[in-house]
RNA sequence: GGGCCGGUAGAUCAGCUGGAAGAUCGCCACCUUCGCAAGGUGGAGGCCUCGGGUUCAAAUCCCGACCGGUCCA
């Protein structure tokens, strides 16, 4: 591998390579003197104050000066892409200009888009998020700028000696630094599944550029083994370029630190700003604000999952910075001037300027409501508690996302210490590791088979074939049945695989699951077909065509979100069904009724547009290009070719499903509910198709029939008409809280519970529900006023023992309705006074605060009369039992036992 | 996707080893005061998120749903 970096180039132009005395390493140099390799911490920074090219460059001057460099050395300039890396399964930001062409590019399965290239890729990476600011150097956003060639055994661009000479040429004659400056040292290069040695480029002891050479690929038996990983050689080898833009900026200016270079203005407003002086915290705000002017730009929704987890923690790092810095000024205040700055290098930041303002406005407020949250807590419990120990810690921050910053600072403001662990956020991992795996799916081994040829993508519409049965392997009833082709499409990509009827001659069987495995379709098959047979395959197409029209309008929805909601609506889930389907996205609030109903309405216009639905395979690189990652909603493909569903002027996706041919035939779609499934992710649940939606309307309307019903035995509703029952529902549900099913039961329950009055009159049937509501409320607190005549009329029914009043009701119906416990309570204010209550479900007994008395043993034998039990306070009791035949004589026992109570004393 | 925590008065919470729903702040009225701050007295305000189960008895225990929070990948 070292003879790769053996370049002639070196030799050509006097370089000697020498070991480093400090880290060992070998480099390349034209100083015969020079003993260290050159890089931290090595040598220290030589170009602080002393700039090392011809002259201060901006960092746009900077980036121009590299991307026409290259390019009037036949390389072709690419746009930046996103920072959130849509197009790869691996990781959720860009951190490299690379990580744009892996993994499919790199592998070879995908031609570049340009070759060879030249791009400034904005690249996020928080690996070393504690040295931001600190160092002087670390910087979660950068621009990484690469020109990148990719060379196969057909084309060859150029490889290493070029790379260097281009290098050389740059950094010399373009930027004016002195060659002597510039070591080169040798070291190996591993990340996203590639490897290769690489020269590490170092000017002034900084390292500016990184040289790939990236001929190696992650493969189980590889035969290099690197970092503890197995490659071996890839059909491509790569350059792979990184020059550090801000660095070399930094370089060409020599400035203290990195961040002066960059984001001066931004550093003198938060200094004269704020109240407190601390460069670490002024330089990683400053950093930090860049980051998320980035992130939020490019559409990420702060959430806790995934990328959104990683905007979030960049924010509410921000803020806890700002608070260090007693900075009182909103946060996007400072996000917004590094827009400005970045406004003519990135116009699509400005322009979602107020969106970037609203979600930080929103973000803010949840961590001041978590900060007051966790103050309350911390404070309470270290009233409680003189120490926190590292268990409430852990538990303090995985349960409530109370960081031990925030546990510490507020002990001391009680003038308490906390000592927080060292490992601690390895101990929170420990604790999340215990966590099992899932579950994996059944499977099962298949012999070699050629690919299943896939007739439900050729025509979507097609619902029958003939094919030849190649493998089956009975299973119990079942048998997985593998044919040379098929209609039948298998479960995925949210779309529920087809059912529907094999036959053999005359004999039916069913087809009642179908799955994919590799290139191979496997039905699972209730009969045993024979390998070789002839069959005839039909899928059920009703239900397909609905799940066609769910799906297709599914995209629809889509559209709808992201045109009602804005650009950073993107697809977190969905799930087909045949008479719903649901559509899951990232959108920073839950939706408004208005939403749902533009949303819907939208949907609706599309497919009153009658707009064709184009489906066609083409090269990924080519639907990149004229789509862009957009296409990726719905997760990303394998392969050089993928599928794309256009439906022009609306959406655009790679999807693998099945499609209606014209948006006219989903005929409507109702959306049915909304809901927040997760912080930052929203779910919409629709219906499509006509006979769908019209299932859904009737059977709300005959449940609005039937409540209505109900509720006129208590009111007279003036107006029964309703445009849109199912809103109705929902808000009637919100005045009993809860679900619309359970709407009939609630109702028919409340008109129960309220004792019998005349009918009075409602405007409406909402209005009937909020009085009838409002009713039962009042109703119910009543039930516990006992009116001061009843007590008083009990009593003079009352018998005396001794000193002792008591009062017994041996019927229900003396209490009226009136709670029983309620009833007895109020009776014992009165000193020597006892009770004993027949309610109907029981016997109640209470006795006043100076008779001496336990009734507990007595409610217990009252109860076993009822065959049950009965117990509580020493002066108030319940007895009660399943046996209520038995009350009255249970009543008369309790009455008896009190009695003979009272008398022994 | 997985785990954990929570849902009680307008707000913050207590009660949760089952036995008539509580505190503090806020609100209303009155008292004290020239007025304010403060204090005193009294009062209004609770489907204890919803549903089911266990029990004589559930805010409390069990199961499920809904809502919110949070950590990890």
């Amino acid at each position: 591998m070292q003879a790769e970096l053996n370049l002639s180039f070196f030799k050509k132009n006097g370089y000697l390579r020498k070991q480093c005395k400090a880290c060992g390493s070998y480099f390349w140099t034209l100083d015969e003197k020079k003993e260290v390799c050159g890089d931290q911490p090595c040598t220290p920074f030589s170009f602080i104050g002393k700039p090392l090219t011809k002259k201060p460059f901006t960092l746009s001057e900077m980036r121009e000066t590299f991307l026409s460099f290259f390019e009037r050395h036949g390389h072709t300039r690419l746009k930046p892409y996103p920072v959130v890396a849509r197009w790869r399964k691996d990781i959720y930001l860009t951190i490299a200009s690379i990580a744009d062409f892996q993994p499919h590019v790199t592998s070879g399965l995908v031609p570049p888009p340009a070759n060879p290239l030249v791009i400034s890729q904005p690249s996020i990476r928080l690996n070393d998020l504690d040295e931001v600011g600190v160092s002087g150097r670390h910087l979660t956003v950068f621009e990484m700028m690469g020109h990148h060639a990719f060379n196969s055994e057909k084309k060859f661009i150029y490889w290493t000696e070029g790379t260097v000479s281009y290098c050389n040429d740059f950094l010399v004659k373009e930027l004016g630094v002195d060659q002597k400056e510039i070591t080169y040292k040798e070291s190996l290069w591993e990340g996203g599944g590639n490897a290769g040695p690489c020269l590490e480029v170092l000017a002034g002891g900084l390292e500016v550029a990184t040289l790939v050479f990236m001929s190696l690929e992650e493969k189980n038996d590889g035969e290099y083994l690197i970092e503890g990983k197995r490659y071996s050689p890839m059909p491509l080898k790569v350059v792979d370029t990184g020059y550090g833009l801000e660095r070399l900026t930094w370089v060409s200016q020599g400035t203290n630190t990195i961040y002066d270079v960059l984001y001066p203005e931004v550093i003198k407003w938060i200094t004269e700003n704020s109240r407190v002086e601390d460069k670490h915290a002024i330089y990683a705000l400053a950093d930090h604000t860049k980051c998320i002017a980035f992130m939020l730009g490019d559409g990420i929704v702060p959430s806790n999952v995934k990328e959104g987890y990683l905007a979030r923690l960049m924010i509410r790092r921000s803020l806890r910075f700002m608070e260090r810095l007693d900075l009182n000024e909103p946060l996007s205040t400072l996000v917004d001037m590094q827009i400005k700055n970045l406004s003519s290098d990135f116009p699509r930041l400005s322009k979602a300027r107020e969106h970037i303002d609203e979600v930080i406005s929103i973000e803010t407020k949840k961590y001041k409501e978590l900060v007051g949250r966790g103050k309350r807590l911390v404070r309470r419990f270290l009233k409680e508690n003189k120490r926190v120990g590292t268990e409430t810690l852990i538990e303090l921050y995985d349960t409530q996302g109370i960081h031990p910053d925030m546990v510490r600072q507020i002990a001391a403001e009680m003038g308490k210490k906390i000592v927080v662990p060292e490992n601690f956020d390895s101990l929170v991992a420990e604790r999340h590791s215990a966590e099992q795996e899932k579950k994996v799916k059944e499977t099962f081994s298949l012999p070699e088979l050629p690919p299943t040829r896939l007739l439900y993508y050729e025509d979507h519409y097609r619902k029958k074939c003939r094919a030849k049965v190649l493998w089956c392997e009975n299973k119990g009833e079942e048998s997985l049945v593998v044919l040379d082709e098929t209609v039948f499409y298998p479960e995925g990509g949210g779309q529920p695989s087809d059912i529907g009827l094999i036959k053999i001659n005359d004999v039916k069987m069913d087809v009642k699951h179908v799955e994919k495995q590799g290139d191979i379709v496997v039905h699972h098959v209730n009969g045993k077909p024979k390998k070789g047979e002839e069959v005839e395959c039909e899928i059920n197409w009703e239900r397909r065509y609905s799940l066609m029209k769910h799906h297709t309008g599914t995209h629809l929805i889509n559209s709808a979100c992201r045109n009602v909601l804005g650009e950073h609506v993107w697809q977190a889930g969905s799930q087909l069904d045949v008479d719903e389907a649901r559509f899951d996205f990232t959108h920073y609030k839950p939706l408004s009724q208005e939403d749902v109903k533009k949303i819907e309405g939208l949907a609706n216009d599309f497919i009153k547009k009658g707009v064709k639905v184009e489906k066609k395979v083409i090269d990924r690189s080519e639907a990149e290009k004229l789509y862009g990652m957009r296409l990726y909603q719905g997760g990303v493909p394998e392969g050089r070719k993928i599928r794309v569903l256009n439906i022009p002027g609306i959406d655009v996706e790679a999807c693998g499903g099945t499609h209606v041919d014209n948006t006219r035939e989903i005929e409507r779609i109702k959306i049915l509910k909304t809901e927040r499934i997760q912080d930052g992710v929203n779910r919409v649940i629709f219906a499509a198709g006509k006979r769908n939606v019209e299932d859904v309307e009737r059977r709300e309307e005959k449940l609005l029939h039937g409540l209505n019903q109900r509720l006129e035995n208590l009111f007279i509703i003036e107006n029964k008409e309703v445009s849109q029952p199912g809103m109705l529902l929902k808000e009637i549900a919100a005045i009993f809280s809860v679900p619309v099913d359970k709407l009939e039961n609630t109702i028919e329950k409340f008109l129960k519970d309220l004792p019998k009055k005349d009918r009075v009159s409602a405007k409406d049937t909402k209005d009937a529900c909020q009085m009838l509501f409002n009713m039962w409320k009042r109703a119910n607190k009543e039930k516990k006023k006992v009116p001061l005549d009843l007590i008083n009329s009990l009593k003079n029914n009352a018998q005396k023992v001794g000193s002792i009043t008591v009062i017994t009701v041996d019927n229900p119906d003396k209490i009226e309705s009136l709670d029983a416990v309620a009833v007895a309570g109020a009776a014992v204010k009165e000193n020597k006074t006892i009770v004993c209550v027949n309610d109907g479900k029981g016997v109640v007994m209470a006795a006043s605060d100076d008779v001496p008395i336990d009734l507990r043993p007595i409610a217990k034998k009252v109860g076993e009369i009822l065959d049950g039990g009965g117990g509580g306070k020493q002066r108030m009791v319940r007895a009660g039992g399943s046996n209520l035949d038995k009350l009255n004589e249970a009543f008369e026992e309790a009455k008896k036992l009190i009695l003979l109570n009272l008398q022994e004393q």
